[in-house]
DNA sequence: CGGTTTCTCTGACTAGAGTCAGAGGTCATG
DNA sequence: CATGACCTCTGACTCTAGTCAGAGAAACCG
């Protein structure tokens, strides 16, 4: 079996047994969409922000709502800020019936770990735990774009934000490149199910070009992207004729430094205008 | 977090993560329960078969290839055996619409590894195939029950077998303990998904009993199923008044050795009338 | 050979999940 | 205060998935 069918035969594998798992409890009468809205209603909740993050229709959504208001477990008022708004909150009865389906399914799961001995679950948590981390890393997408975006912008600022608090001497956000102005080179943004998680750049003309502002979002570490990303720059610079890349760094980035000896870069004297390259690297590429 | 939460947010991360797979590659007009069809009809099959597979209605199924037939994917015929038995074949445009189905799901995961270096790759298909050993051994049940079942027996047989490849000098199946005879003792059946994969009993009225035929199917290996079984039995023996279990075994099976000293048994001299118990052991068990 | 069992098919239903087109209220704005 | 945008609700649908009861053909068994 190839690698595909491998994961193929693993989802298939691992579908027929969430089935049988959810099955078990939440086989009570209470239909799925229904059951589901519980959860996602928590402590209140807008249609509007339901709507959307459930992405119901909003006839659908009503009658369901009305359902569980006919069985008593919800509530639906106007909201207090907008009257064209309504907003849906538990009754006592509907925490109850969510937390019997929070039981229910902690139950099966835990019948599941049960057999299993310390060690065993400790590495299957692992197993599954790096399991989403490299799922997660393969569907985050990274693309080029313009710097001034929403997004970008918000990238960029919580890099300087996390610079200024790691760096001793802490950093001015006027170091930044300013928006709009990155004519030569390109502005790559990470996004995980839309969300942007990371972003860097690369700059220059001539043969050689500098990466700069190389940020991973910190719910987002852990998965590679960093390596992604910065193997996506090269590519992307490489394709446009540039043949080496510099990029400064600052000492206290250790997780950065280690990033790049790791991926070839090698250090070289510092001759740098900005105070925060402490170190700079360097490394040939090929098309 | 605790470990049940853990589990848990992978489930939901995990079939969300599905769902946006199989949706991808299943979405084109073709409803879930025919597709599903496709794939199971494979080349030919009883109507009977697919039924009881599928657990499907026969009503259900009837409709299902009705519809398949209408779009001519489908032929459906008397079986050549029984003229009760209908069976069902793809027709051309049926293979090649199943074939379709195929390579939209290997795209849709060929898309996922993509973005992936092939160290990563590996490290996801090795994280998925121990997710799936351990949930594998999760799900087995291991019951006390008669020695005379057919799914005993098969055991019993399949474990005379396997002796008798393995020994230099065969395996007499007389040695086996004869069917129905276990009065001191437990006889313990492993199932996944009810079929039997694994057995072993003990044996004796003494404060010291002795354990025989532990037995792993050999697709169940590796999954940590044969140390389940030992440690079921002894759990079982400890808890009708056994003290002491020994167990006698053949130096030909270097792995239930392995696994015997690991689960702290002692060699002991032999003393034993079988000519197959090369070598004792023994453990003292606390309830 | 006749009765019983097995297998498939048909018709009549049900429930869940979701779509679509308005109706009518609320809000922001010129 | 008129207008358009926004939000929710209702009624009328559709499609999928599945259940149930019974009819009719074929096979099996004494």
């Amino acid at each position: 079996m190839d690698q595909i069918e491998l994961v193929r035969d693993f989802n298939r594998f691992y579908t027929q047994r969430l089935g049988v798992l959810n099955d078990h409890y939440l086989g009570q009468g209470r239909p799925l969409g229904e059951a589901r809205l519980l959860f996602e209603i928590g402590d209140g909740a807008d249609l509007r922000e339901l709507r959307s993050r459930l992405g119901l229709d909003s006839g659908y959504l009503s009658r369901l709502l009305r359902s569980l208001g006919g069985d008593g477990l919800v509530a639906v008022g106007p909201s207090p800020s907008d009257g064209r708004v309504r907003t849906v909150t538990l009754t006592a009865a509907g925490r109850a019936e969510r937390a019997e389906l929070e039981a229910r399914s902690r139950d099966s799961v835990a019948g599941l770990l049960d057999p299993l001995t310390a060690e065993q679950r400790e590495r299957l948590l692992e197993a599954q735990a790096q399991v989403r981390r490299l799922m997660r890393l393969a569907t985050v997408t990274i693309d080029a774009g313009p710097d001034d975006t929403a997004s970008a912008r918000g990238c960029l600022q919580a890099y300087a934000q996390e610079l200024d608090l790691r760096f001793p001497e802490g950093y001015d956000p006027a170091t930044l490149i300013a928006p709009g102005t990155l004519t030569d080179g390109t502005f790559l943004l990470a996004r995980e199910d839309g969300r942007p998680v990371g972003c860097g750049l690369w700059q220059g003309s001539g043969p050689v070009a500098e990466i700069r502002h190389v940020w991973v979002s910190p719910d987002a570490r852990g998965l590679g992207l960093g390596r992604r990303l910065l193997t996506a720059l090269e590519q992307d610079a490489a394709a446009h004729g540039i043949t080496t890349i510099r990029l400064g760094t600052h000492s206290a980035l250790t997780e950065a430094i280690a990033l790049y000896r790791a991926s070839g870069y090698r250090e070289i004297p510092v001759d740098d205008p900005s105070p925060y390259n402490q170190l700079v690297f360097e490394k040939g590429l090929v098309l």
